[in-house]
DNA sequence: GAGCACTGC
C-alpha cells in the first residue's frame, strides 16, 4: 500500500491487527475487540481497502480520501490519545521499528469513519423501512382513538385478530402519548422475550432501556424501564407484594381471550382494584371472540375492533367416512390424512412452496399417522414428516422449523402446541382432526383425567389461521360443516377444570375474602371452590374458619404446589434442605427423561446406576446428583452425558433455578440459617480466577445474542425417519458425521453460558454433595417428609399381586380402586419390591398424581413402611380397646398381634408426633431464627427427633396385618355418639401437657375417647370380647420404678410423660402422670331396643347389642 | 405398557 510499508506493516496480520485494536478498539470505546461489531468493521476494511485500490486505478467513485467530518457521525474516533499518537508517530516514524505509523493509523481511522457512517445509513434505511411497516399495520389507523380512549375512560377493550399488530404497537402508542410504568402481560415466556426485543428494536431504542422483560428467572428490568412485558403468573405475583400496584401506571392484560387460569384471576383481582386506585389505565387486548364479556365484566369498557391482516384461506371440509372412523380403543385410520398428502402432491407443483401443519390430539396419535405418512414420503421423495410435541427433546422440536430442501415439503404432525405456543412461517396447508385433549379434574376422586373432545370453533379457526401466516392457505377439516356448527364457540375456560387449591390459597393470602363470593368473570363451579377449600383446611393451610394458618400463609408464598410446599417446610425442619429442595425442584419441572430415549436398550443401560427401587423422586436425586458432579469434573461434557441416558439437560438447568429460588425463598422466611458470608469462598486467586471467567461468559453471551440465534439449517430428505435414540444414532460413526458430530459439541450451549452466569457451580456441588450418599436413616426420614407433604395422596398394593403379572399390578386409594403404576415409574419395571414378604414389611404408595388416560395411572411413587407412616401422617388413627386393631382415615384396617407391640408402637407415634408438631409450629411462629444458643438447643431437640423416629418407629418391626375396609365394613365402624350430658360422670384423663391439641374427651361421633386431634381410643366396634377388667394388665416402666395393672390408655399416658432420667431435665414442662384415669371406661348407652340406658363398657354395649 | 398445553417476586 504506501511506500514506507517496507517496515514490515502487514494489514493482513493478526498481530498488526491487534495492535490498531489497542489503539481503536479498547474497553471504553464506542465498538469493542472481540464484538460482533469489531468482526464486521474489519470485513468492512478488507472491502474499504480493496475498492481504494480500484478506485486509485480507474476514476474517482465518491469515497473521499479525507473523511469529511460533516457527515452524520456522532460519536467521536479521534480521541486525544488518537491524536497524540497520530502526532507522535508522524515525529518518530522513521525511528520505530514495528508497529503502527501515522500513515497506518490515519488509514485504519479513515476506515473507521466510513464504517460508522456505512451502518449508520443502513440502519436510517432499516428505520425508514420500519415506519412504513408500521404505518401499514392495521391498527395504524386507530393510533390516536387508541390514546384517546384511555385517557377518557379506566378500562378499554382492543379486539384485533392475528396480524393486526395490537402486542407490538399498542404499547408504544402509550408510551409516545407520555404514559409510562407499563405493564404488558403476556400467558407465555417467549412472548414476553421477542415482543420486548422487537418494541425495542422498533423504537430504535429510542427509549433505551426503557423496555424490557422480565419472566421468573430473567429480567431485563431497570430503573429505567417504562414499558415492562412480563408473565401474567408474575404480575400476579407482583400484586401479592404490592397489593395497590403501585409500581404502575397502565396495565395491559394480552390475550385474554386464551382464558388461562392466571389470566381469569389476574382479571378478577384487577377489577377489584380499580376502585382503589381510579388512576390505574387498564387495557384489556384480545382476538376478536367473545368480547362483550370482557366489556361486560369491566362495567360496559369501550371496545375498539381491529381487523386482522391475514391471507385468504380456502376451507376445505373432508369428513372421515364411516369405515374409517376408529372406534374405541383403535388406533387411528391414517386414510383420510394420507389422501391429503396425496392430493396436494397431485393439485400443488413441487416447486410452489408451502409446508403443512396437521393438528392431532395426542403424542400416540401422532405416532400412527407418523408412521403410515413416512411410508408415503419415503415413496414420493417429496415430503419430510416431523412429529412436534412437547415430550419430545428440545433439539426434536427445533427441527419444525429447518428448512425443507427445493421440492419437498415439510409435513408437521402435532399436537395444539403448533395453535398458540410454537408458530412456524412457510406454512401453507392445515390439516385439522378437530380433536384436541384436555385435562379435567375429578373431585370425588381426587384425580385428574385427560380426555380426547371435538375442538372448539374458536380453536378451529386458530388452527386454520396458522395456514395464512405468509401467503394465501388451505385448510382441510376432517369432520363436516355441520360438525364445525356444532361445536361449542369457545374452549372451556382452565378455571372450569382444574383443581383450585393454589388458587383459593393465593385468594387467602391476598386477601380477597370468600371465594365463593369472589366476582369471577365466569365464576368455577361452586363445588370446585368447596373441595379446594376442604382439601386445604386437612392439609393445615387454612383453619376451621377458613382462614389462613401461619403455615398456609408460607406455602402461599412458594411458586410451588401445596404438596410439594409443605415437603420443602418438612425438609427445612429436618435438616434435609438440599435433598428436599432437589426433589421439590425436579417434581416441578417435566421429567428429565425423555420418552423417546425409553425404548432404545443403550440409553436403558445407562440409566439403570441412576435408579432406585425406593422410588422415582429418588431416582430424580440421583441423576441431579450425578449431574452435578460431571458438570464440575467436565463441564461441557455433561451435554454428552445427558444425551447417552436420554435426559434433556434443559430440565435440569431449570432444577437449579427453581432450586435457588425455593431456598432464598425458605431463607427469607427464616426456615432455613442465612448463608455464612462470601468470605468462606475460598482465596482470591480463586475469586479472580472466576470473575475473569465470567467476563469471557458475559462476551460469549453477548455474541450470541447479537448473532440472533441460530441459523436455520436445511433438512435432509431422511430426516424423521428414526427418532434420536433409534438404531443406535447415538455411537460414533465414521467420516463426516464424525466430524460434524464434534464440531456442534464445541459450539457455545447458550444454555451452559447461562446457567454458569448465573449459578456458582462449586457452590452447588458444595450444596448439593451434602445430599450426595444419603444414610439409610436420612433415606428413612426423608421418605417419611415427602410422605407427609403427598398426604393423602396414598396407594394400597392389591393383596394378590404377587401372584400377577408385573404388569397388571393393581393398587386402592381411598377414592379410587383399581389403579396401576405408569410404565414410566421405577416400579413399573421393578414391582416385586413391593410385594409382602412378611407381615412386619407392609409398604404403601405414596404418589403425587392420579392420572386418568386410558387406565387411572399413578405417577412418581416412593414406596413406604405402612404402618409407621400412618401413624405419624394420618389425620385420622382409630383404635379398639387393647390398640390391637387400628382403623386409619377410615379406609385402611391395620391388625397387630402383640397388644403389648401395639402399645408401645402407638405410645412412641404419639409422642413423636407432638414433638414434631411443636417444632414445626415453634419454627414456623418464630419468623427469625433465634440466637445461636437457642439454634443449637433446638437442633439438639431435632436431632432426638430424627434419632426416635427412625430408630424407635421407622426401623421397628412389628408383625401386622393391612387391609382395606370394604363398603360394608365401613358403615358399621365406631361404637357411635353417647349424649354428652351422660357422660359427665367419666373422668376424662388431662393429656394437654402430653400432647399438644389433646383433648382427652369422649369423641362425638365415633364414640370412645379422643386423644388427639388425629386419635381416637377404643372407638372401634371390636369384635373382641373384652371386658374393662381385661383391659389392665401388669405393667413396669422401663424408665421408672413403676409396676402396676394399667389400662392401654394409661399406659400410653405414663410413657408419654416419663422420660429417661436424662431427657427429664430438659423437658421443664411440669407434668405429672396423670391422677386420675380412665379406668371407668363403661358409659351410659341408651338402647333403643330395650327403651334403656345402661351403663355399659364399649364392648358390653356390643354384646348388648347383639343379644338384644 | 404409554401423557394436551401453559405458568410462578
Amino acid at each position: 500500500m504506501s511506500k514506507s510499508m517496507a517496515r514490515s506493516w502487514d494489514w493482513d496480520s493478526l498481530d498488526c491487527r491487534a495492535q490498531l485494536d489497542e489503539i481503536f478498539f479498547r474497553q471504553h470505546d464506542y465498538i469493542q475487540a472481540g464484538s460482533l461489531e469489531h468482526k464486521e468493521f474489519w470485513s468492512f476494511f478488507d472491502r474499504f481497502q480493496r475498492f481504494k485500490t480500484k478506485k486509485d486505478m480507474s476514476a474517482h467513485l465518491g469515497v473521499p480520501q479525507e473523511y469529511d467530518a460533516r457527515y452524520r457521525i456522532n460519536v467521536s474516533v479521534c480521541t486525544r490519545d488518537v491524536e497524540e499518537r497520530l502526532g507522535k508517530s508522524e515525529h518518530k516514524s522513521t525511528r520505530r521499528s514495528s508497529g503502527p505509523g501515522s500513515q497506518e493509523i490515519s488509514d485504519c481511522r479513515l476506515a473507521l469513519l466510513h464504517f460508522l457512517d456505512f451502518s449508520q445509513r443502513q440502519s436510517f434505511a432499516k428505520l425508514a423501512k420500519l415506519r412504513r411497516e408500521q404505518k401499514n399495520l392495521p391498527i395504524f389507523q386507530y393510533r390516536d382513538r387508541i390514546v384517546e380512549l384511555v385517557r377518557h375512560y379506566p378500562v378499554v377493550v382492543v379486539a384485533g385478530d392475528t396480524g393486526c399488530g395490537k402486542s407490538t404497537q399498542v404499547p408504544q402508542y402509550l408510551l409516545s402519548a407520555g404514559f409510562s410504568h407499563i405493564a404488558c402481560t403476556q400467558p407465555r415466556r417467549i412472548a414476553c422475550i421477542s415482543l420486548a426485543k422487537r418494541v425495542s428494536y422498533e423504537s430504535l431504542n429510542q427509549f433505551g432501556s426503557k423496555v424490557g422483560h422480565q419472566i421468573r428467572f430473567e429480567t431485563t428490568r431497570t430503573t429505567a424501564t417504562k414499558l415492562l412485558f412480563l408473565t401474567e403468573g408474575l404480575l400476579l405475583r407482583q400484586i401479592q407484594q404490592d397489593r395497590m400496584l403501585a409500581q404502575y401506571q397502565v396495565a395491559i392484560v394480552d390475550e385474554v381471550h386464551e382464558r388461562h387460569l392466571h389470566c381469569d384471576f389476574l382479571l378478577g383481582v384487577l377489577r377489584s382494584l380499580m376502585s382503589e386506585r381510579p388512576d390505574l389505565r387498564l387495557i384489556l387486548m384480545s382476538a376478536t371472540i367473545n368480547i362483550k364479556l370482557f366489556s361486560d365484566y369491566f362495567s360496559g369498557a369501550p371496545v375498539l375492533q381491529v381487523p386482522g391482516r391475514l391471507f385468504p384461506i380456502q376451507v376445505i371440509y373432508q369428513p372421515i367416512p364411516p369405515e374409517e372412523q376408529p372406534s374405541r380403543s383403535e388406533k387411528l385410520d391414517p386414510r383420510p390424512y394420507l389422501r391429503v398428502l396425496q392430493g396436494i402432491d397431485q393439485r400443488y407443483p413441487p416447486e410452489e412452496r408451502g409446508d403443512l401443519l396437521l393438528f392431532l390430539s395426542g403424542v400416540a396419535e401422532i405416532s400412527t399417522i407418523q408412521e403410515a405418512c413416512q411410508i408415503y414420503a419415503t415413496h414420493t421423495r417429496r415430503w419430510i414428516i416431523l412429529p412436534l410435541h412437547s415430550t419430545l427433546s428440545l433439539a426434536q422440536q427445533d427441527k419444525v422449523f429447518d428448512i425443507a430442501p427445493p421440492g419437498v415439503r415439510k409435513c408437521i404432525i402435532s399436537t395444539n402446541i403448533a395453535e398458540t405456543s410454537v408458530t412456524i412461517d412457510g406454512v401453507r396447508f392445515v390439516v385439522d382432526s378437530g380433536k384436541v385433549k384436555e385435562m379435567s379434574f375429578d373431585p370425588k376422586a381426587k384425580m385428574q383425567r385427560l380426555q380426547e373432545f371435538w375442538i372448539s370453533r374458536a380453536s378451529s379457526e386458530q388452527r386454520k389461521g396458522r395456514a395464512g401466516r405468509t401467503g394465501p392457505g388451505v385448510c382441510y377439516r376432517l369432520y363436516a360443516e355441520s360438525d364445525y356448527n356444532a361445536f361449542a364457540p369457545y374452549p372451556v375456560p382452565e378455571i372450569h377444570r382444574v383443581a383450585l387449591d393454589s388458587l383459593i390459597l393465593q385468594m387467602k393470602s391476598m386477601g380477597l375474602g370468600d371465594p365463593l363470593s369472589f366476582v369471577f368473570i365466569d365464576p368455577p363451579p361452586a363445588a370446585s371452590i368447596q373441595t379446594a377449600v376442604m382439601y386445604l383446611k386437612e392439609q393445615g393451610a387454612l383453619d376451621s374458619h377458613g382462614e389462613l394458618t401461619s403455615i398456609g400463609s408460607l406455602l402461599a408464598q412458594l411458586p410451588v404446589d401445596v404438596v410439594i410446599g409443605k415437603m420443602l417446610v418438612l425438609g427445612s425442619l429436618f435438616k434435609l434442605v438440599e435433598p428436599v429442595l432437589t426433589v421439590a425442584a425436579a417434581l416441578s419441572v417435566q421429567s428429565p427423561f425423555l420418552r423417546s430415549a425409553q425404548h432404545n436398550p443403550d440409553c436403558g443401560t445407562a440409566r439403570q446406576p441412576l435408579h432406585s427401587n425406593q422410588g422415582d423422586p429418588f431416582t430424580l436425586l440421583n441423576t441431579f446428583n450425578a449431574w452435578v458432579e460431571i458438570k464440575g469434573e467436565r463441564g461441557g461434557g455433561s451435554r454428552k452425558w445427558c444425551r447417552r441416558r436420554g435426559i434433556e439437560e434443559q430440565r435440569l438447568y431449570e432444577m437449579v433455578n427453581l432450586r435457588r429460588q425455593f431456598k432464598d425463598l425458605l431463607r427469607s422466611h427464616g426456615l432455613l440459617e442465612s448463608e455464612y458470608s462470601d468470605s468462606s469462598d475460598g482465596d482470591r486467586g480463586k475469586r479472580r480466577e472466576r470473575l475473569t471467567e465470567r467476563k469471557k461468559l458475559h462476551q460469549l453471551k453477548r455474541d450470541h445474542e447479537q448473532q440472533g440465534g441460530t441459523r436455520r439449517k436445511v433438512l435432509k430428505l431422511d430426516e424423521g425417519q428414526d427418532g434420536e435414540f433409534s438404531s443406535g444414532s447415538d455411537t460414533e460413526k465414521p467420516g463426516r458425521h464424525k466430524k460434524d458430530k464434534e464440531e456442534s459439541e464445541q459450539n457455545v450451549d447458550i444454555q451452559e453460558v447461562k446457567f454458569k452466569l448465573r449459578h456458582n457451580m462449586s457452590e452447588l456441588q458444595e450444596a448439593v454433595g451434602v445430599s450426595q450418599d444419603l444414610s439409610s436413616r436420612q433415606q428413612a426420614l426423608l421418605k417419611l417428609l415427602l410422605c407427609r407433604g403427598l398426604y393423602p395422596q396414598l396407594a394400597l398394593p392389591d393383596e394378590h399381586n404377587s401372584t400377577r403379572k408385573d404388569s397388571e399390578q393393581v393398587f386402592h386409594t381411598r377414592n379410587k380402586q383399581g389403579v396401576v403404576i405408569h410404565p414410566t415409574s421405577v416400579f413399573a419395571s421393578d414391582p416385586e419390591v413391593l410385594h409382602v414378604r412378611d407381615s412386619s414389611r407392609h409398604q404403601l404408595l405414596a404418589f403425587v398424581t392420579l392420572l386418568e388416560t386410558n387406565k387411572p395411572y399413578l405417577t412418581n411413587c416412593v414406596r413406604v413402611p405402612a404402618l409407621q407412616t400412618l401413624l405419624l401422617v394420618a389425620n385420622s388413627v382409630d383404635s379398639n380397646a387393647d390398640c390391637t386393631r387400628l382403623v386409619v382415615d377410615g379406609w385402611l384396617e391395620l391388625e397387630l398381634r402383640e397388644p403389648e407391640e401395639a402399645l408401645r408402637a402407638l405410645s412412641t407415634a404419639l409422642t413423636l408426633r407432638a414433638e414434631w408438631e411443636r417444632l414445626l409450629m415453634a419454627q414456623l411462629g418464630n419468623k427469625t431464627l433465634g440466637g445461636a444458643a437457642e439454634q443449637g438447643a433446638s437442633r439438639k431437640v431435632l436431632e432426638k427427633l430424627s434419632e426416635g423416629l427412625v430408630r424407635s418407629l421407622l426401623y421397628t418391626e412389628i408383625s401386622y396385618s393391612l387391609r382395606r375396609l370394604a363398603a360394608f365394613q365401613t358403615q358399621n365402624l365406631y361404637i357411635g355418639p353417647q349424649p354428652e350430658s351422660e357422660l359427665s360422670h367419666i373422668q376424662a384423663p388431662d393429656l394437654k401437657a402430653l400432647y399438644p391439641g389433646a383433648e382427652a374427651k369422649p369423641d362425638p361421633i365415633k364414640g370412645g375417647l379422643r386423644v388427639t386431634s388425629f386419635f381416637t381410643y377404643n372407638c372401634l366396634a371390636d369384635s373382641k370380647d373384652l371386658y374393662s377388667e381385661c383391659l389392665r394388665t401388669f405393667w413396669s416402666c422401663p424408665n421408672c420404678d413403676l409396676y402396676m395393672p394399667l389400662t392401654p390408655l394409661e399406659r400410653m399416658q405414663h410413657e408419654g410423660s416419663c422420660r429417661p432420667a436424662g431427657e427429664q431435665q430438659a423437658e421443664q414442662e411440669g407434668k405429672k402422670a396423670g391422677s386420675s384415669s380412665a379406668s371407668s371406661l363403661s358409659r351410659v348407652y341408651h338402647c333403643d331396643v330395650c327403651n334403656e340406658d345402661l351403663t355399659l363398657t364399649s364392648t358390653e354395649i356390643l354384646k348388648h347389642k347383639r343379644h338384644s
